[in-house]
DNA sequence: CCAAACTGGTTTCATTTGTAACCATCTAAA
DNA sequence: TTTAGATGGTTACAAATGAAACCAGTTTGG
């Protein structure tokens, strides 16, 4: 009788390590603080670009609209970011961070290369090259927008 | 200013990659069956394994205690598996797969090995080293039974 | 000009999830 | 023994999520 083995099988194998590695990293956002994983992706989407509609946060990051309007609304209410209506099209809303937002950012991210950057610490320069362009390759022939 | 790039970050790459794949692979069960990853995994669990209890089932596939507490309950209401008691720890139940939760996890298993071969099938020779051993890398670098 | 279709974004509702509390049983130490 | 603590598993509760309905504003075709 055919088996599958769950512990090689790429989706499994996948999923169990992006979870773990979110897990790890998630103590950088929600412990220090108490930012949910929609709300740290919109903090660093803005603080990536200045300005982005919630439309195109949703494009950069992955996230159901749902998702960018929930984060959107929460970080507003802690006042780290501010709508802006747009002049022409009065559907949109230019979000930018605040003071306060972006020195939450400026924190957050060196923590957050210092993660990566351990994360990768640990492996060999072979491994290294192999992770970073097997998952390139992997994204090129899955990810809608690499498609 | 120190900033970002969200799409190069190893942790979002991840997390958006098993999502894709994750989200792709779920027709198989989900869309056929309607079974959620959890009862996927569990029936997975069962089908390699033959018999298990569900603490054995939440460390192979690392779920939730709770999660495989629900799986469990909704397979055993299909009918797909039964549950035998420990003759000598009361506490255990020993899980086994019934005839229809066999014949559902062998019609799946083709399947699930197609999905992956074919998403393989995309890229190169080379690639699919890369990926395979930058995977095993970081998971034994992280993930905590592989540690 | 006007209706139909579309788009940006929010809200509602049902489902899924994790945390913590819980029950029952087992183990170990006094 | 007895009792404190561990362990297998379930349940209750609150929070996170996705699908679909929705509202407002905009574009398109007739």
């Amino acid at each position: 009788m055919e088996i599958l083995e769950l512990e090689t099988f790429l989706p499994y194998r996948l999923h169990r390590l992006a979870d773990a590695v979110s897990r790890e990293f998630s103590r950088i956002y929600k412990d220090r603080h108490g930012l949910t994983r929609p709300e740290w992706r919109t903090l660093a989407g803005l603080g990536q670009h200045g300005t982005m509609t919630a439309t195109a946060l949703g494009e950069q990051s992955a996230m159901h609209k749902t998702k960018v309007s929930r984060a959107v609304a929460e970080l507003e209410r802690r006042r780290w970011l501010t709508r802006k209506p747009d002049e022409k099209d009065r559907r949109i809303e230019h979000l930018t961070l605040t003071g306060t937002g972006l020195a939450a950012y400026r924190e957050m991210v060196p923590l957050a290369k210092a993660f990566e950057r351990d994360l990768l610490a640990r492996l060999s320069a072979e491994e290294r090259t192999a992770i970073t362009s097997g998952l390139a390759a992997l994204e090129t022939s899955l990810v809608p927008s690499k498609g």
